[in-house]
RNA sequence: GCCCGGGUAGCCCAACCGGUAGAGGCAGGGGACUUAAAAUCCCCCGAGUGUGGGUUCGAAUCCCACCCCGGGUACCA
């Protein structure tokens, strides 16, 4: 018997699915469609040449939903490809000698390989890597737009540097001091490189948040905080020995939100690395302390810098401003807490109103001065331990006395103008992209420098600028570029002397600003994007990935969309109209003496012990494989290499196949989720795939051609499978279309599955034989619950929709629609409370009126026994739901 | 410190607008099948929702205070 059984063997049918697909050409999108278009993407991946378990996660939830829309009619554009550049590969290739282009395109076939073999839907006539020239030309193309517009500029200045990475990175790309990518601590040079005008756009990409209503807050709240727009006023001060300072001329400008409080300024503090604080020092007695100073503070770490426990200190300049307001001089310093790029780098002192500026103050002994009062309080000084930081009324403030302080941010800024040394004016924290890497493995920057002619844009015709490839990467330090003479060596375009090219490459990031634009027109040879294919598909309606690109790449790329539709390429404002984040992927973690262990390495016992409570419990134990010796288990954590936890995706497909692989990623949490793995969770998945086989390779010759249920005259249990299979289809839809809750829409199929098997079964557990009119109702729910499935685990839902005898693909066929009909049931059961408390359950036609529910459920006697005898207060029917009554008397 | 999430059976998770706390999976127990085991099938057990208050006929859900976990951010003038 057995061996006759047709066994559910993923491994051979999926492989004939995707390359019926693939030949079928099932998910490529032409471009003229006139259906509604809907884009769906996920966050292209770097070609390390191995999926992990997040990309599986990733790229299944984007798949059920582009083959959910693709079945409500949708022409889905559903693409993926390659964010190619980038450091690992020089990596390896020193490591390992492998050229960095050799080493990304064998990842790229790997990895496109692994995406193939989960059957996911791409359309693959549409793949990019972005370290191909036909890609990074068009990035070339609109740099020199930028540059023609003034958004792209050089300038030299302290730079956030990656001492592993060897290369310079923009201030997105530090998180806590620490390079994003290596968490290398991320020390200052002084260098110069490329920008990008980002900062000209800071207002509507803050704006254009609130547009955003498809995006997660967590999302654009931490945009809205690196944007940090403030509102104040900038001020002028002048300097006491104004015009005799050799190298500084003019005021001192500094930026505050609290001109309100600009009466009580009794100091200014610069940063170590403001343009004037070596110089105003210069020839003052203070001259030695200062220069020490500042040297000191220019080989502290930042991070130490920052640090908000770090003390306050600073010395005096040995010169003077003018509070512009009182006339009076206030002393001039330097201080550790003055951020050089924030704002002015200079701050003006109010230490009876700003902390900082209070700690600073008491530590020097400079004047407090009070212009704030709060209500019903009077500061007094000498005796405060700290800064009144709230609101009150202004003293001490001239003309200004008794007015309320947010009253009088306006009216000091009005006297400032009167005076011509201020106005109200709006800080931003976000500061320009830095966008050149001292690295190889990027896209060229379209620049010469030519001795005579300056910098000199690369000619459009000229392009692309291609990175050269036989080049090799030795950890040298600098661009190996730098040593390629044949790259650099040029005449230049405008004089035809000897010129040199720009040896830096462009920040990767540059790249995935715009990949989603280039899908619309892979092969477009007129531009970046052809802009009729940009009106057709954007912007993308959903798109999928992790959150740790909040303001990295989720800033640039909408950035970019604002430059480009500026520059003419296509006319939406915003890239991404809805945007997921999934959940990390988190798994156990096992330890030993020697450290993190593989959960490959590890063997699991589970026992029955008595607890304290006398219960008994199961308990689980891990050991090691190979020594037998029991071993820690730790916290669940996210999978990843350093705490060993992880999970190789391809494993899985072996085991189980992409169907189980895609299911579990899907079902163990909600999309946004975390979601922890566990090996007995994925048997689960399988389990349930292999009950929907059996059940339907068991049944699928008496099935084929059963015919409708529509019409017939059902038994009972045929009209509550019925009911139960239309209901199954409204909560799928939903919980797909509406609430993006993909486990719960695979727990309803769970549960259909049950219904179904206790439908065909006979008492004993045995599949019975059936009636025509129960063939024709079993039909109906198996193939609804192939369809249903078929988003999830594509491949088996296939094989058993042609085992049902089908020719054509369960792909071409429509979604579902629920009968309204035939998913509601002739009665409901109500629940009757009593003062809150159930006391019965009434079963009621659903079409009973609100008069005679309520009159059956008063009559009902375990509910008069708790009503009393006296009138009810009152009761309230609830529809659908139940009946609360409250007792009179 | 501040800003987001999150705390529901032994575990992962449901409960959508305030209306019966349980859909689904895992684990556990029992049974059927088997020489036996695995697999499979059937049945069962199980929390009162982090804590303390409040609103309500009724709270996992709303309000207040607090605890724990995760993430982000932190001298931004």
């Amino acid at each position: 018997m057995a061996a006759e059984e047709n066994l559910y063997q993923p491994a051979d049918l999926e492989s004939r699915w995707q390359k019926h697909w693939e030949q079928q050409g099932t998910f490529a999108m032409g471009d003229a469609d006139s259906r509604p278009k809907y884009y769906v993407l996920e966050m292209f991946p770097y070609p390390s040449g191995r999926l992990h378990m997040g990309h599986v996660r990733n790229y299944s939830i984007g798949d059920v939903l582009a083959r959910f829309k693709r079945a409500r009619g949708c022409a889905v554009l559903h693409p993926m490809g390659w964010d190619a550049f980038g450091l690992p590969a020089e990596n390896a290739a020193i490591q390992r000698g492998v050229h960095p282009a050799v080493w990304t395109r064998s990842n790229i076939e790997a990895m496109r390989d692994q995406l193939k073999r989960l059957g996911l839907s791409y359309d693959w006539s549409r793949e990019v890597a972005t370290c191909d020239p036909d890609y990074y030309r068009w990035e070339q193309d609109i740099f020199l737009d930028m540059l023609d517009r003034g958004l792209a500029y050089k300038k030299g200045g302290l730079l956030n540097w990656c001492d592993s990475c060897q290369t310079t990175l923009a201030n997105e790309q530090v998180e806590n001091g620490l390079c994003w990518r290596c968490s290398t601590t991320v020390v200052q040079r002084e260098m110069e490189q490329w920008y990008l005008r980002i900062t000209d756009y800071a207002q509507e990409l803050l704006e254009g948040l609130s547009s955003l209503p498809g995006w997660p807050a967590a999302v654009t709240s931490q945009q809205e905080t690196w944007i940090g727009r403030s509102v104040g006023a900038s001020i002028q001060f002048e300097l006491v020995d104004a015009g005799s300072i050799p190298g500084v001329d003019g005021p001192l400008e500094v930026f505050t939100t609290r001109p309100d409080t600009l009466y009580g300024c009794t100091f200014m503090s610069l940063a170590p690395e403001h343009p004037w604080t070596r110089k105003l020092a210069e020839g003052t007695d203070q001259q030695d302390a200062v220069f020490a100073f500042v040297d000191r503070m220019g080989t502290t770490e930042k991070a130490d810098r920052v640090d908000e426990k770090t003390e306050k200190e600073g010395v005096f300049l040995g010169r003077h401003a003018v509070n512009p307001v009182t006339g009076r001089p206030i002393p001039i310093y330097t201080a550790n807490f003055v951020l050089a790029d924030y704002g002015t780098g200079a701050v003006m002192a109010v230490p009876a109103h700003d902390q900082r500026d209070f700690e600073f103050a008491d530590k020097y002994e400079i004047d407090k001065v009070v212009v704030i009062q709060p209500d019903g309080d009077a500061l007094e000084p000498a005796v405060m331990t700290e800064a009144w930081t709230g609101q009150g009324v202004l003293v001490g403030s001239g003309d200004h006395d008794g007015l309320d302080n947010e009253a009088g941010k306006q009216a000091i800024v009005d006297e400032l103008v009167a005076k011509g040394c201020g106005a109200a004016s709006v800080n931003y924290r976000i500061r320009d992209w830095g966008i050149s890497r001292q690295r190889y493995w990027g896209s060229p920057i379209p620049v010469i420098y030519c001795d005579g002619c300056g910098m000199v844009p690369v000619p459009r015709d000229q392009l692309p600028v291609v990175l050269p490839e036989d080049v090799e990467p030795d950890g040298e330090g600098g661009s190996p570029l730098i040593r390629h003479e044949a790259f650099w060596k040029v005449s230049c375009p405008t004089c035809g002397g000897e010129a040199r090219r720009e040896t830096d490459t462009f920040d990767t990031f540059m790249e995935s600003s715009w990949y989603f634009l280039r899908y619309c027109s892979p092969h477009f040879l007129g531009g970046m994007v052809d802009p009729q294919m940009a009106r057709s598909y954007m912007p993308v309606d959903q798109y999928i990935g992790g959150i740790e690109h909040a303001v990295m790449h989720l800033l640039y790329a909408r950035f970019y969309t604002k430059v480009l539709r500026d520059l003419g390429h296509l006319e939406v404002d915003e890239p991404f109209a809805n945007l997921l984040c999934q959940g990390m992927v988190c798994h156990e973690t096992y330890r030993d003496e020697q450290g993190w262990l593989y959960p490959t390495e590890i063997r699991f016992e589970t026992n029955t012990e008595v607890g304290p409570d006398g219960k008994e419990r199961a308990v689980r134990k891990a050991f090691h494989k190979e020594s037998g010796h029991e071993v820690t288990i730790g916290r669940v954590e996210k999978m990843g290499k350093s705490k060993h936890n992880t999970v190789d995706p391809e494993m899985l497909m072996q085991r189980y196949g992409a169907d189980t692989a895609r299911l579990f990623c899907l079902f163990a949490s909600p999309p946004t989720k975390d979601l922890d793995w566990s090996d007995s969770g994925v048997e689960g998945c399988y389990r349930f795939l292999t009950r929907v086989w059996r059940l339907v390779t068991g049944r699928a010759a008496e099935l084929a051609g059963a015919g409708s249920p529509e019409g017939r005259e059902l038994s009972e249990d045929a009209v509550g499978l019925r009911r139960r299979t239309h209901q199954t289809i409204a909560r799928v839809t939903d919980d797909i279309e509406r609430r993006m809750q993909l486990n719960t829409a695979i727990a309803a199929t769970m549960e259909l599955l049950n219904n179904i098997v206790a439908f065909e079964r006979d008492s004993n557990g045995k599949p019975r034989p059936l009636e025509d009119d129960d063939r024709a109702v079993l039909l109906e729910a198996v193939q609804m619950l192939l369809r249903l499935l078929s988003p999830f685990a594509p491949h088996i839902t296939d094989e058993l929709w042609q085992a049902l005898g089908h020719d054509g693909l369960l792909e071409d066929e429509a979604w579902p629609e629920s009968s309204a009909d035939v998913a509601s049931s002739a009665t409901m059961s109500l629940v009757i409370q009593v003062k809150g408390k159930k006391r019965g359950v009434l079963e009621v036609a659903v079409d009973a009126s609100e008069e005679e529910i309520k009159a059956a459920a008063l009559a009902m006697p375990n509910v008069q026994k708790f009503v009393g005898d006296a009138p009810p207060r009152f009761v309230k029917y609830i529809p659908g739901r139940l009946v609360t009554i409250v007792p009179g008397g």
